[in-house]
DNA sequence: GCCGTTTTCGGCCCGACTGTTTTCAGTCG
């Protein structure tokens, strides 16, 4: 198998998962934690390393490497295996409610009897859970209410998709208030995770009480209050149904409480270790000294960041992968920023069926972002449905000039190609030669499995008029998982032949996935980010693409959306000529 | 289980909220 180190995290974070639920120590539970991480961000193949190589690793001690040299001799863990027997998956299940933690899960399990989510469902019924020691009504309430939550959805992590305009427009609902100095969310979202557990909003105040009064009036916004606080507001909002935790702070602990309520928990803890290392403690309020409690620093997160001797880190990298040792270091790369984006690789009009506004308002919308560069990629005549046919295309030619003229920036004139069931695109060479720029993408035979999939990407790569894969692995977050493409070639052949891959910004694909973008810029493949807007307001997905390359630890450099127009076309002048 | 600018042993990040055990445990992030 390509690329181990995925599978190896993944058993890694099961140990660490069941020993909780078997109540190991907690240090120990943390230990295979922590190793996961290291195993899932190694720059190197974890399949590839000796036992004393693997110690190397920091975070992977000697239990741990005899563990992956098993894993690879085997194919399973011993201990997995014994913890898989000893632990029964009903108290796996049990630890799925909010507020069951696995201390109680234990319990219901060994003096209930309770082995699954319908047996906890009768027990609290018939008052067994309210009866037992230290719990009570109260607690089988919570508990019951946090599994009546569970059973309306079948994952508890929500698209991002589904939860930005709500942050969005809470914040700007927040900060109009008088009371409000900022308002911000934080958490996953801001780290750019592409589903998120809750939503966390983070709102600077003086008065906090009049904010957390604010927003528990809000009957729109509201559906439920789970918990109320003087400094954590936590409700379940309706819409989406996500629980939503509003965190109220002192102005000038702004910079504190954002990397603490931004994460990742990972990074936190990491940062905090530093802390003590160098006599100082962190918290939500403040950098300060141990010794004295003599305050250094709380009002910014550069502050924050400098007083721990690290450089800032841009929120979608700070999952504990290595950003604070390069941090401290001076090593963190310098990604991606929007700034430093001018054009966008992938859009439609509506000379393509599901292009929902017109080639002039596109470009409008194109020149009002400030790009100085737009790629039309209307799609080609394969996309029965939508397709645009040569016809269409070349009237669309004819317009390009003029626009480009009326609204200032450069336009060029692009494809989105679909690849066949054998890597084909569509039209012929000497057609496809006289277009700027070529997205190809899978639009169709979606089932098949990831091998053949992985062939026509490669096969599409190799044609010297696709310039890049467009939504790589295919995926629609909440809705379909990706091809299981084998990433290694996939990356491998771009790079080979000069191709870029997509980031798409579209924020139900956010395709490249960001731990693809990143072993993708480690091998030295280049990148192309995508609005792939379909309406005016689809351009703004460019922010997501641009977030998800930074959580991919992209630089500038890798990206071609930072180019000038000239060296675009150096980039696809390069391609023909290498296939020559 | 991991690790070392004080350590090869003995530590290992920090605080809010809730409920129930009037001083704390469990859960969460």
């Amino acid at each position: 198998m390509a690329w181990a180190n995925t599978e190896i995290a993944r058993q890694l974070e099961e140990i660490a998962e069941l020993l909780r639920l078997a109540g190991e120590d907690a240090f120990r539970v943390r230990a295979y934690e922590r190793a996961a991480a290291a195993a899932g961000a190694a720059e190197v193949d974890l399949g590839e390393l000796d036992e004393a190589e693997l110690t190397e690793v920091k975070g992977i001690g000697a239990s741990t490497a005899a563990k992956i040299v098993e894993f690879r001799a085997t194919g399973e863990i011993g201990l997995l295996s014994e913890l898989r027997e000893q632990v029964p998956p009903g108290v796996v299940e049990l630890t799925r409610v909010p507020g069951l933690g696995p201390k109680t899960a234990r319990r219901l399990h060994a003096e209930l009897g309770i082995g699954g989510l319908d047996d906890l469902a009768a027990a609290l019924e018939d008052g067994r859970v309210a009866a037992l020691d230290g719990l009570g009504e109260r607690s089988a309430a919570r508990i019951a209410g946090g599994l009546e939550r569970i059973g309306a959805k079948d994952t508890d992590r929500t698209p991002v998709a589904d939860v930005v305009d709500l942050a969005v427009e809470l914040c700007r609902r927040l900060e109009a208030l008088d009371a409000v100095e900022r308002a911000a969310p934080a958490g996953s979202l801001r780290r750019m995770r592409e589903t998120v557990g809750d939503l966390d909003v983070l709102v600077a105040t003086s008065s906090p009480a009049e904010v957390a009064e604010t927003v528990r009036g809000d009957t729109d916004l509201v559906a439920e209050v789970l918990a109320d606080g003087d400094t954590k507001l936590s409700v379940r909002t309706r819409g989406p149904g996500v629980q939503l935790d509003v965190r109220l702070v002192e102005p000038e602990a702004w910079g504190a409480a954002l990397v603490y309520f931004t994460g990742s928990k990972a990074h936190n803890v990491r940062l905090r270790e530093r802390a003590v290392r160098d006599g100082l403690t962190v918290n939500e309020y403040a950098v300060a000294d141990r010794e004295t409690g003599q305050r250094r620093a709380g009002v910014t997160e550069e502050e924050v960041y400098a007083a721990l001797g690290l450089a800032w880190v841009p929120p979608p990298m700070r999952e504990d992968t290595g950003e604070i040792e390069a941090a401290a270091e001076g090593s963190l790369p310098q990604v991606v920023t929007e700034e430093a984006v001018v054009g966008d690789l992938h859009g439609h009009s509506d000379v393509s069926g599901d292009g929902r506004a017109s080639l002039e308002a596109m470009v409008a919308a194109a020149a009002e972002r400030g790009l100085a560069w737009w790629a039309v990629t209307d799609h080609a005549e394969d996309l029965t449905m939508n397709g645009a046919s040569r016809a269409d295309l070349l009237a669309r030619r004819e317009a390009l000039p003029a626009l480009a003229e009326r609204y200032g920036l450069a336009l060029l004139d692009g494809l989105e190609l679909n690849i066949d069931g054998e890597g084909g695109v569509d039209y012929d060479a000497e057609f496809l030669a006289t277009f700027d720029w070529c997205v190809a993408s899978i639009h169709t035979m979606l089932e098949r499995d990831g091998a053949a999939q992985t062939g026509r990407l490669c096969t599409a790569m190799a044609n010297p008029h696709v310039h890049a894969i467009g939504h790589p692995s295919g995926r629609l977050l909440g809705q379909r998982p990706g091809y299981d493409l084998d990433w290694e070639r996939v990356i491998a052949t771009a790079v080979e032949t000069g191709t870029a891959l997509e980031v798409n910004g579209a924020l139900r694909r956010l395709d490249m996935p960001a731990e693809v973008v990143r072993r993708a810029v480690q091998a030295g493949a280049t990148l192309s980010l995508a609005s792939d807007a379909h309406t005016t307001g689809g351009l703004a997905n460019l922010t997501w693409a641009v977030r998800t390359a930074q959580r991919g630890w992209a630089p500038a450099s890798a990206v071609l959306n930072t180019r000038g127009l000239e060296e675009l076309r150096a980039f696809v002048a390069a391609k023909r000529e290498r296939a020559r």
